[in-house]
RNA sequence: GGAGAGGUGUCUGAGUGGUCGAAAGAGCACGCCUGGAAAGUGUGUAUACUUCAAAAGGGUAUCGAGGGUUCGAAUCCCUCCCUCUCCGCCA
């Protein structure tokens, strides 16, 4: 959520940044400003009377205890037009407090100056491409027909227990999911993020504070008998591990990582693009957190974006790095890299990850601050990034490593695997 | 799920209608003291909104949340949320 004052200072920019992200009502603004300038008058207006009224209850008392009932009384009687006037304001100033937020929730983050401008993905700006593509043999097979041959995922069975996106991984499908993980784990501490392991479900102000509510309420599964949410994605427990938190400076940067399911219902649509391991209700994920200083947040978010490059090289992935354009990112986010890997028996790229920069965004709502040099509190920026999905990464090495006699896992993964080949 | 207790600032904890944004202690910051440190000692130490060109200063709100009673609420009443203890159930 921008801050009303941020848009009042900065009207122009905020209109010309909105536009790079296509937004559509840029009236909005100005309503926000119009607004903002009610709130104030009333606000003084409620101020002024309830000042009056402490001033006269604070006399009142003195005068009885100097036992003046009279003259206490006499104020008494005056004080029935205050009361009146601070309830119809107090009810004034919430209904506008309530429409103004209603406005600047509909307001998406701005984009940060590096951003392309555009609709659709084919506007996203290919920062790099790294990595050989694999040379596959004839008959090379998509995943989905891989996991099949070598009884590494049962989609069926998943369906059977409890819908389609539901996958259950067996054999050495499941071991390679763990091994995924704890490697994706391995490396994110050895670049400096701490492990957090958190619930998976949260509640509304936790959704509210990341802001998938309310705007995306659809996509979240929801357990309405105790008011919880199914986490999308673990930014939302570790970003809000910080909700309503005064950071000291030096605390900053903080960096967390955690593995969780991530649970999405995804009203999306069917064939080939969802196939298999595309796109799922429940897949695992490690993220990667950062708590920064506004000062060097952009600094973080590239060693970040290097990070996520590492482990796709280690893992002998070809893959791109995209910096999206103003139409393709997310609401919240200022910068966005998506990291995509080359599938070459579907012949397509897979987004992996997605690494943002929210600057204040989030940490408006969370009310995340920090104490700066001057000793005031001034919002933090979040960060975040996968660091990775699985279920493309599965599906990528599944298909990029077949060979005539087998899948050859990668290198960096035979010590979690514990084994060479999936055959 | 049943019964009880309780939610006050960074923490401990006092406060049962006015002098309470809140005692006291601890912590923290700065100063004095010291060769340096500890001890001692002094001062300071919430957040948000608003007023103001800015600073200083002022106003308002906040003692789990919301509502009510009252001229006046941390304090009384109602509703909700949460925590703890005991019992039950259970990985």
């Amino acid at each position: 959520m921008l801050q009303v004052n941020y848009i009042r200072d900065n009207r122009e920019q905020v209109l010309e940044r909105l536009a790079v992200k296509n937004f559509k009502q840029p009236a909005l603004v100005d309503e926000i400003i119009q607004l903002d300038d009610k709130r104030r008058q009333t606000q003084t207006s409620l101020d002024n009377v309830s000042a009056e009224a402490n001033a006269a209850a604070k006399q009142i008392g003195e005068l009885m205890r100097a036992g003046k009932k009279d003259e206490a009384e006499i104020l008494k009687s005056k004080t029935g037009t205050w009361k009146e006037d601070i309830k119809a304001l107090g009810e004034q100033l919430s209904t506008i407090e309530e429409e103004l937020y209603q406005k600047q929730v509909l307001l998406p983050n701005l984009p940060h100056s590096s951003v392309p401008k555009g609709l659709t993905p084919e506007d996203n700006e290919i920062v790099l491409e790294s990595g050989a593509m694999p040379h596959l043999p004839v008959n090379a097979l998509p995943h989905w027909e891989l996991a099949a041959k070598y009884n590494l995922i049962d989609f069926e069975l998943g369906v059977k227990i409890t819908g389609a996106g539901f996958p259950v991984y067996k054999n050495k499908g499941a071991k390679l999911q763990r091994a995924l993980i704890n490697y994706f784990i391995d490396e994110a501490e050895k670049a400096g993020f701490s492990e957090v392991s958190v619930p998976l479900m949260v509640n509304e102000a936790s959704g509210f504070g990341t802001s998938q509510l309310p705007d995306k309420e659809g996509q979240m599964y929801y357990v309405g008998l105790d008011n919880l949410y199914l986490i999308p994605t673990a930014e939302v427990p570790i970003t809000n591990l910080y909700r309503d938190v005064i950071l000291k400076a030096d605390e900053l940067p903080i960096k967390n990582c955690g593995h969780t399911p991530c649970f999405r219902r995804e009203a999306g649509s069917y064939g080939a693009h969802v196939r298999g391991l595309n796109r799922l209700h429940q897949f695992d994920k490690v993220e990667i957190v950062q708590i920064a200083h506004p000062d060097n947040s952009y600094e973080l978010l590239e060693q970040m974006v290097s990070h996520v490059q590492g482990l796709l090289k280690k893992l002998g992935l070809p893959y791109r790095v995209l910096r999206l354009c103003g139409g393709d990112m997310g609401f919240g986010s200022a910068l966005t890299y998506d990291l995509e890997t080359w599938s070459a028996a579907q012949q397509r790229w897979l987004e992996v990850s997605s690494v943002s920069n929210f600057e204040t965004f989030q940490s408006y709502r969370l009310k995340l601050r920090f104490r700066n040099a001057e000793g005031k509190t001034q919002f933090a920026h979040t960060l975040n990034g996968s660091a990775l999905a699985l279920p493309r990464i599965v599906a990528t090495i599944l298909e990029n490593y077949q060979t005539e006699n087998g899948i050859k896992v990668p290198e960096v993964l035979v010590p979690y695997t514990k084994f060479e080949w999936i055959d």
